[in-house]
DNA sequence: GTCTATAGTAGGATAGAC
DNA sequence: GTCTATCCTACTATAGAC
């Protein structure tokens, strides 16, 4: 095969865009490694030239589409005429708004035999919110709205528990648990952050719903 | 080779014992499933009439020593002269003494490779732990020690909060992150159980140590 | 129902030439 | 940076023996 030499960031982007393609259409397991480097005809050892393992270029599929949503949940944070209450139930409602979960790629994640890829995601994902999260409960406090000492903490317990919690590729609940999960959710995020009984209840059937739904 | 059969109950011990053995000699993924067979003089073929792969013999495996820590808990459980706070510090504390992280067993899924099998084994681990805590809390609230509506998801959030924020192989913190998190749980846990502030503090080194180790 | 022997497939990953 | 060639090993398939 003749040789084709690119600008390395170009051979990564079509790598990516190639392998998202055949990741929706096919599947994730389905698709080989082979298959991807066949569709842009360059060679395996070329891939991993590029990527360490397949498993590495699903991240930086996953990675693109999550920066812009990280984008968009910052707008919010950033919005001068919002409370802090009303920011983390617009960050909930934009999250609900933006997930992904019916995209055939996040659906790949869901099965069991790509749980530890699943678990990345997750916690990239996290590792991104926890500022947006702690600046909100940061202004809460100074307004006196909450009252925690460990606003970065508290906002690492409640994302780390709900994602946890709520994916349906760890723990699989009924209908009915899932909905008394969602009320001991905003009880217990009231009491982490301080805050009056029932003061995060606002529109929590879209809180809920997000919960179950975003990676 | 001469075919020897056995109860199905000894040759699948068989099997565990020996993959036990190679798992923690040479690690999980240095060990291939024709090492397991050879070792007990098997085909490859018996390996794969117990078990559906080589994950699932590692679960086996695991499942084998939990068993053994979970009834150990369960006594302290059951004790009749422990109040509940009580309760909690001494299965704190125990899992602390009886935590696996330097087991060579252990070790491999710490792994990246092994995420999924490790996350696995941590829900496994959560989902037998959860019954536990719920009873102790439940105690609580009916001594008005406690104050929750939502003993379960109480139990629920603050398992899947520590075992996964502590676990190495998921986050990786500094050990100055560890005791702030460690402080933050313990307040954290005192808002959600609704107990008085400080009461969940006796022995927090213990139970700060417990956290970070056991999977 | 338990086990062997054999043969093979699939596909992720790597070494080393160019 | 790219390619060719090859490795490795989890896993499957099967046909038949106890």
């Amino acid at each position: 095969m003749t040789r084709i030499s690119k600008e390395p960031d170009e051979r990564r982007a079509e790598i990516i865009r190639a392998a998202a393609k055949l990741f929706s259409e096919k599947g994730f397991d389905q698709t080989a490694v082979s298959d991807i480097v066949h569709a842009i005809n360059v060679a395996q050892g070329t891939f991993y030239y590029y990527f360490k393992s397949k498993d590495n270029v699903m991240l930086a599929v996953i990675d693109q589409l999550n920066d812009d949503i990280i984008q968009k949940l910052t707008d919010v944070v950033n919005q001068p005429n919002l409370n802090p209450v009303q920011k983390i139930v617009s960050l909930s409602e934009l999250e609900f708004q933006l997930n992904r979960e019916h995209d055939p790629l996040f659906q790949q994640l869901h099965l069991e035999q790509n749980n530890g890829l699943h678990q990345k995601i997750i916690v990239k994902s996290i590792q991104k919110m926890v500022p947006l999260y702690t600046k909100i409960i940061d202004e809460g406090v100074q307004q006196g709205i909450f009252n925690t000492e460990y606003p970065k903490e508290a906002a690492e317990l409640m994302l780390v528990a709900t994602k946890f919690i709520f994916d349906p590729g760890i723990f699989q609940w009924e209908n009915d648990e899932i909905i008394q999960k969602g009320k001991a959710a905003q009880d217990m995020s009231e009491r982490i952050l301080g805050a009056p009984k029932g003061s995060l209840g606002v529109n929590i059937d879209v809180r809920l719903a997000g919960m179950q739904r975003y990676n």
